[in-house]
DNA sequence: ATGGCTGACGCTGTCAGA
């Protein structure tokens, strides 16, 4: 079973890339972020067509999540509201539609977007601090239940110097700082795995190349794009890749999208191996 | 070479992203 994440930058600009390498790469469960639109003009028809599931939440222009899906999608949560009701930041965070979670094939699969920040000296550097904090009071909530997580999306933190093409120009700035790096870390909560590290330890594997500079080019990206699971459904991937293809593309999104191969559910054998 | 690209909105510019 494939399960990708990928930043569009606009599904409605996207479509076409989204499509094509959906079919090319007979992807399972897809995750997108920032597709930029309103949920009655987010092109479901297509994915219908093509056999899919969909389950949205957007809003005009700016941010927007979405799970596309080959199987049955079911308790579907949308925004943080349900799971952490009584959090004491919940009226802003609502505010941007940036988290879709949901349980298919026994796997909660929990769609983020996290905020940018800006910069660290920035209002929106607060957001994206409550935002996290958010995230790590819903982790906390879900894993109560002992279900199989996995957690992807667009973090905007690169978790280690190695995530990044040049760090000593980028130390303590944003999606680098020490701070983000600890708020992702908690939220974590040692339960979440990056895959894409188990079978990559080594640096230059960058998920988002900036439009500007020549970055793509150059190949002057970061790896800001991740899948975190729990052991359960750990113990079960093949193998996690950045597909760089579509960002070699005309008109492409700034960001690639990342894959994890899971042979799930577990095989009877497997299992015997394991207990 | 890091606010020297891109998309949305809606109009000839402004905001936001990362």
């Amino acid at each position: 079973m494939l399960i990708a994440t990928w930043n569009v930058n606009s599904i409605r600009s996207r479509i076409d890339h989204v499509k094509e390498w959906l079919i090319s790469n007979n992807v399972d469960i897809l995750c997108l972020q920032e597709t930029k639109t309103e949920d009655q003009f987010f092109p479901v028809e297509i994915f219908s067509n093509l056999g899919y599931e969909v389950s949205i939440s957007g809003q005009k222009s700016y941010n927007g999540v979405a799970i596309i899906s080959k199987f049955p999608i079911s308790d579907i949560q949308l925004g943080f509201d349900a799971v952490i009701s009584d959090h004491k930041d919940l009226a802003i965070l609502s505010q941007q539609k940036r988290i879709i979670s949901a349980e298919i094939n026994d796997i909660r699969i929990i769609n983020v977007y996290v905020p940018n920040g800006s910069s660290l000296d920035s209002d929106k550097f607060i957001y994206k601090e409550k935002w996290i904090k958010g995230l790590n009071a819903y982790l906390r909530k879900i894993n109560l239940n002992h279900t199989p997580i996995c957690l992807l999306g667009d973090f905007n933190i690169a978790p280690e110097d190695k995530d990044i093409h040049t760090p000593s120009k980028f130390e303590e700035s944003i999606m680098a700082s020490s701070k983000e790096r600890k708020l992702l870390k908690d939220a974590l909560g040692g339960e979440l795995e990056d895959v894409f590290r188990i079978f990559e330890p080594g640096g230059e594997n960058w998920s988002w190349w900036d439009y500007r500079h020549s970055a793509w080019e150059r190949d002057k990206g970061w790896r800001i794009d991740h899948i975190y699971l729990t052991e359960d459904i750990l113990s079960c991937a093949n193998s996690c890749w950045i597909d760089k293809e579509p960002r070699s593309r005309d008109k492409p999104s700034d960001h690639a999208p990342v894959v994890v191969d899971i042979s799930w559910p577990p095989t009877e054998i497997e299992n015997e191996f394991f207990f």
